[in-house]
DNA sequence: AAGGTGGTAGACCGATCGGTTTTCCAGCTT
DNA sequence: AAGCTGGAAAACCGATCGGTCTACCACCTT
């Protein structure tokens, strides 16, 4: 194994792929990926089958840390369900502001691939499914009356906040974890 | 003037670019857009500076369609200041259920071209700046406790839910006219 | 030291990109 | 009927698209 092998190419790529994908948008050129990520077109398919399965691949490969970010603690620690689910929108408040903020970046893929069946939009949807599962559960721990309605209404939020700052329309200051708040109390959640 | 004179010739590529774009993203060729409208090339660009202005002219196009669709009937019979914003969203989500529905045109080009100062991109700020402006002047009509939160708040809701409809993550149900009785409850709207 | 392995660089493929230009024709004017 | 106008068709431009392939090089093994 030389310095660079397999393992550190495939990294190095697809670090460099959510980075530029994020930035830029999944338009963004074959040649210039591999430009960024230092590693040859060549490499580059044959460790993936087309651009479309490197574009996947990034986005799996940041979800955990994308989700840790979200709900940190799994477990103890975290505090209680009304807390952990504010924490979700004081994290996306903070990360609006920065001046590099592109929305979320799953909900960006969704959009500009509008085909549902490429593998990235599934990658996408499961990053989806998760943000929902994890509000349900605090909805139901929280006693909220209907936690499913609560869940989904929370996405809306959470997903229309992530796009309007991403494209520079809205700035996120207390907007979100205001409304969060008020779903949350309409629910009748503790 | 013959019968496929400038105007019509400008309106069947705007026609043809507002549908075409809407279905298949900002990202279809100059060359597939001119063959759907029945234009060549040397027309369009006789009429438009570029694939971009083209963009913006049909987003424009249809913005006062689009308006009138979520506010009908500017003034008297238009019925109370909540009815006319829960009719937005009740239209929102007739036509979320449509097989065809993409989201919100205005929204997708802006998390498509991520350039706020592309030309189409200034339209659809534009598009969502009106939305904001009819549910801040109906929350003031309706005595809401901030009426500029409360706008706000439902631009979220309107703008998640079509990007989550219209990349098929989600099915609008009531979702959003629940979501908004919640935030105008909540606002202290009459 | 010889050979194998796994990587980069980049030429190359046909197709398409946004955009320009030429050619031609239909229909109007006089 | 001759001439003008404006648009359609399509060739053409250089650049870039996603993807393949050759050439070469650095390192590891033996």
């Amino acid at each position: 194994m030389t310095t660079t092998d397999k393992a550190s190419t495939r990294d190095r790529l697809l670090d460099a792929a959510a980075e530029i994908f994020y930035r830029e948008g999944v338009s963004v050129g074959v040649e210039a990926l591999c430009r960024s990520a230092g590693v040859s077109k060549r490499s580059m398919y044959q460790l993936f089958a087309s651009k479309g399965e490197v574009l996947a691949a990034s986005l799996e490969r940041v979800l955990p840390a994308y989700e840790a970010r979200l709900a940190p603690g799994s477990q103890e620690e975290a505090g209680p369900p009304r807390e952990r689910i504010l924490h979700v929108f004081a994290r996306l408040e903070k990360a609006s502001a920065e001046p590099a903020y592109r929305g979320c970046p799953y909900l960006a893929a969704l959009v500009e691939l509008k085909d549902p069946g490429h593998p990235a939009s599934v990658v996408a949807r499961g990053a989806k499914e998760w943000l929902l599962g994890f509000f349900r559960a605090r909805a139901e721990e929280g006693g909220a009356r209907d936690p499913e309605l609560l869940a989904r209404q929370l996405m809306l939020v959470f997903d229309g906040a992530s796009a309007r700052a991403g494209a520079k329309v809205e700035t996120l200051d207390g907007l979100t974890t205001a409304t969060a708040t008020a779903l949350l109390d309409a629910a009748g959640m503790e």
